[in-house]
DNA sequence: CGAAGGCTTGATAGACCTCAAACACAGTGG
DNA sequence: CCACTGTGTTTGAGGTCTATCAAGCCTTCG
C-alpha cells in the first residue's frame, strides 16, 4: 500500500479525495498512481473548458481554485459550482463528450490533465474506481440540488449566509482555514454570479449579515461568528 | 437478443431508456430483464421516498410523472427535475445511503420497485450497466445545471417558456403529444415551485406568454405556437 | 504615481411576492 | 339532477426585495 507522504503531491490530491469518497482496493490505489497526468499552471480568470468543447482529457485540480460557469447569449453569468484541489471538475466529458458548461480559474492554480482514454481503461478494469467515480458525480448533482434550493427558494440573505458557511466547511475539510476563518478566493461579483444576485445586491447584504453579528470580514478574510443565527 | 415487443411493458421501459443513453450488449440487456420488479400503482401525490430515507430499493417509473423535491423548514418548496417513464429518479440511494430530497407523485403513477442488492450485483458483474447508470446521472446533472441557470439568471418569462418547451420535447420523446401540443401534467402552483416563482405569477406570465402567441392554452393542454419567440 | 480592479454608496425603477377574494370546474352525495 | 365541496385558476391592490445606473473610494501593483 502506498504511503501518501511519499507521494509527490500531484498523486496525492486525488488518491486522497477518492479514498474520501469511496473504498478502493490496493490494486485500485496501484492504478490511480499508474495514472498520466500533465501538470500546468494557469493564473487567475482563465478558462480550462469552454462552453461546446469535446476534450479529450479531463483535469485534476492541484491547487488554486475553480469554478464551472454558464452563459447566456447576453452576458449573464450563472457559476454551478466551486472546486478545490483534488476536484476533477469536468470528469463529466469522459462520458458526455460535448461540455454543456465552461471551467475556469478564479485564482492562480495548478491543475494536471489526465487522458481520457487512460481513464476509461481504468474505470473498464477496476470497478472500484469506477464506482468511485460514479459516487463522486452523485455528490455533485446532490450539491446542485442544495444550490437549486437556495437559488430558487432561498432569499438574499439566507443564499449568503449558507454558501459562507459551506465554503468556511470546504476549506476546513481542505485544511485551509485559520482559527475558523479563511480566505475568500472569489469576489462579491462571482459570488453574485453564483448565487444569481447583482454586485451591489451582494455588497450590502454582507453588510447586513456583518451588522447582525454573524460573521466578520477584514479584507478578503471570512470569518463566521455565529454559526445558528439564520 | 430479446424482441422488445415480446416483452412485458413494465420490462420494456427501462431497456428502451439505457439503451437510449448507452450503448449495452447482449448480456447486459439479458442480465437486466433478470432483474426482479415489484409494481405498485400509486395515486397522485404520493410520496415514493422522503428525504432523510434510508431506501433498500430504487423506484423505476412505468407510466406517470414524477418528481424530486425538496422542502424547507418552513414550508417552502423546490421541486429539482421531472421523471417520465423509463426513469430511475432515485438511483442515487444505491451509492449515497441517505436520500437529500423527496421523491413524489404528480399524477396516477406505476412504479417498479429494484432492490438494491439486484443493482449492486449487475454494475459488478457488467460494466456496461455501471457505465450506463453512471451517465444517466451525468445527463441528470447536466439538467440541474441547465435549471440552475433558469433559477439564477433568467426572468420569470423565459423561465416559464423555456420549462414548456423543455416539457414539450421531452412528451414527444415518450410519443405523449398530439399535433404538438400535450396535457400539462402539473399545476401551476407546482409549476411555480419548479420555477422558483409564485403561484399568482406563474398564472400572469402565463397569460402574457398568451398574449404573445408564443403558447396557447385550453384547460390543462399546452401549445407551444413560437419556438423561436423568447 | 497612475491605472485597474474591486468595493461601497445613493437614488430610482421594476420584478415579483403576499394577502384576500372571486371564479371555474369536476367529483360527490343526497 | 342538483346543491355541495374541493381543488385549481384568475384578479386586484399593495408592499418588498432586488436590479440598474452612476458615482466615488480604496487597495494593489506595475
Amino acid at each position: 500500500m502506498p504511503d501518501p507522504d511519499q507521494l509527490p503531491p500531484e498523486r496525492d490530491r486525488l488518491l486522497r479525495k477518492l479514498t474520501s469518497i469511496a473504498d478502493l482496493s490496493d490494486a485500485d490505489r496501484q492504478a490511480l498512481l499508474g495514472l498520466p497526468l500533465r501538470v500546468e499552471a494557469l493564473p487567475a480568470d482563465t478558462d480550462i473548458v469552454r462552453d461546446g468543447d469535446r476534450p479529450s482529457e479531463s483535469c485534476l485540480v492541484l491547487d488554486g481554485f475553480v469554478c464551472r460557469y454558464k452563459l447566456l447569449p447576453d452576458g449573464r453569468r450563472q457559476i454551478m459550482s466551486f472546486h478545490t484541489p483534488g476536484d476533477i471538475p469536468d470528469l463529466q466529458s469522459l462520458h458526455l463528450g460535448v461540455m454543456d458548461h465552461s471551467v475556469g480559474t478564479l485564482v492562480t492554480t495548478k491543475v494536471a490533465f489526465i487522458p481520457h482514454q487512460s481513464l476509461n481503461d481504468l474505470t473498464r478494469r477496476y470497478p472500484g474506481i469506477a464506482a468511485a467515480f460514479w459516487r463522486d458525480t452523485l455528490i455533485d448533482a446532490a450539491i446542485f440540488r442544495e444550490w437549486m434550493i437556495g437559488l430558487g427558494r432561498r432569499s438574499a440573505y439566507e443564499r449568503i449566509a449558507h454558501l459562507l458557511c459551506e465554503m468556511a466547511l470546504r476549506f476546513r475539510a481542505v485544511g485551509l482555514t485559520e482559527d475558523h476563518s479563511y480566505k475568500m478566493p472569489v469576489t462579491q461579483a462571482e459570488l453574485g454570479d453564483a448565487l444569481g444576485l447583482s454586485t451591489v445586491h451582494v455588497n450590502r447584504t454582507l453588510q447586513e449579515l456583518r451588522g447582525a453579528g454573524l460573521i466578520s470580514l477584514k479584507g478578503a478574510t471570512v470569518q463566521v461568528l455565529d454559526w445558528g443565527g439564520f
